[in-house]
DNA sequence: TGTACATCAGTGAACGCGCGTTCACTGATGTAC
DNA sequence: TGTACATCAGTGAACGCGCGTTCACTGATGTAC
């Protein structure tokens, strides 16, 4: 019996799978209130979520699978909220290209800690990289998505004629690097004063945008 | 008796605080093998430097002192290290701009588990805060610095007519961000295609520089 | 010059804790006959 | 329609491990007298 006496009730015959999204979800849980992901044990998950220790066991190998699970999850929902904005953007390849630094830096503002996960490299891959080197290359293809919606966004600025761009792939790097850092030190760092227009200014410089309304 | 019979003889009287040094020392290597903070134990450190786990505590009352000791090392290291850069740097002010960039960057690439402990959020300042408040703004301080000298340098570009910043305290964070960004996911990110002249393109367009020759 | 003593630097044993992992198991439920 | 059985979902107890922290201690060395 679990000491709380929160004792889940069995998922019906053939439902085994629920278990899976649920431990995913306390993982996620204990990362967002703990800010680390050294503190998602066995133990701590199974409790969260009123089962015995062992009961994770027929769905992750390990706490590091967990993990792994958590950030293709994770990294979903992003894309999901990159498409949206760039969907509700309009058709000007300017406006399309600002949604998209809006949306990823407002998803790392508010998820600072699945943000911090998918790219801070809180994420050791201790032996998740012998365990599993398929997931290890699907998490790094993950990464680089956000990079790839950027490129192509940025291309359409130039061929519009509103980007001075001469190599949009390297300087959708450049701009997706000045994002990045941003989005990252404003998880990190405490206390720091940011210009109102910080976002304004790198996209603005790192994409060249140039004599083009806001 | 340590397990392995490497046992440090005892500093003379007087010089105990030579043990202090070793602890850092060891966390350091600690965290450069592992990558990560959580791996600095008491027990890990000593066994390292071969004493016995209590010896720790005349000098930190905790793990977390010794990561809080580290980091100020670390942080002395970098500004020695940016500081060297732009003293011999010669007196264009763009040359020594770039040359605090640079030096920012090697650090990073040379170092790069010092880097991400510094600026990297990897550490949780679990109940640091607490026991030691001081010690927490001193390092937010010190992690600041690298930024008053950039805006230093960046105001100096701008005196001399070869940068067109009309803000350089606010472009200077632009200009942080997209160093710390680099740095960070050249860490951070596995196999990425890294444009040759990503570095140049970053303080070129952030710092505003214009009409000048490198 | 000798000696008692305080102090310094560090030890070793012990403790309780949370952890990952294993093992045999239990109770419910669908299914073959 | 009834029943034996396989399978599914999950349990509870046990283990060994590394950890942080405490405690009384030991041996060397400087110093007061």
């Amino acid at each position: 019996m679990k000491p709380d006496g929160r004792r889940r009730t069995p998922n019906r015959r053939g439902e085994g799978g629920l278990l899976r999204a649920d431990i995913v979800g306390a993982a996620s849980e204990i990362v967002d209130e703990t800010g680390g992901v050294s503190a998602v044990t066995l133990s701590a998950v199974a409790r969260r979520i009123g089962i015995a220790t062992p009961s994770i066991y027929p769905h992750f190998r390990n706490p590091d699978a967990i993990i792994l699970a958590l950030q293709e999850r994770d990294f979903a929902a992003l894309h999901v909220d990159l498409d949206a904005a760039v969907e509700g953007a309009g058709a000007d390849p300017v406006g399309r290209l600002r949604a998209l630094c809006t949306a990823y830096l407002e998803f790392a503002r508010e998820r600072p800690q699945q943000y911090q996960l998918l790219f801070g490299g809180i994420w050791n891959t201790r032996q998740a990289v012998a365990d599993s080197a398929i997931a290890t290359a699907d998490l790094a293809e993950l990464g680089q998505a956000s990079l790839q919606r950027l490129t192509g966004l940025l291309r359409d600025c130039v061929d519009a004629g509103s980007s001075l761009s001469a190599d949009p792939q390297g300087d959708a790097i450049a701009l997706w690097v000045g994002l990045h850092g941003l989005a990252h030190q404003r998880i990190v760092s405490i206390a720091m004063d940011w210009p109102a227009d910080i976002e304004e200014r790198l996209v603005r410089e790192l994409a060249r945008l140039r004599d083009q309304p806001g």
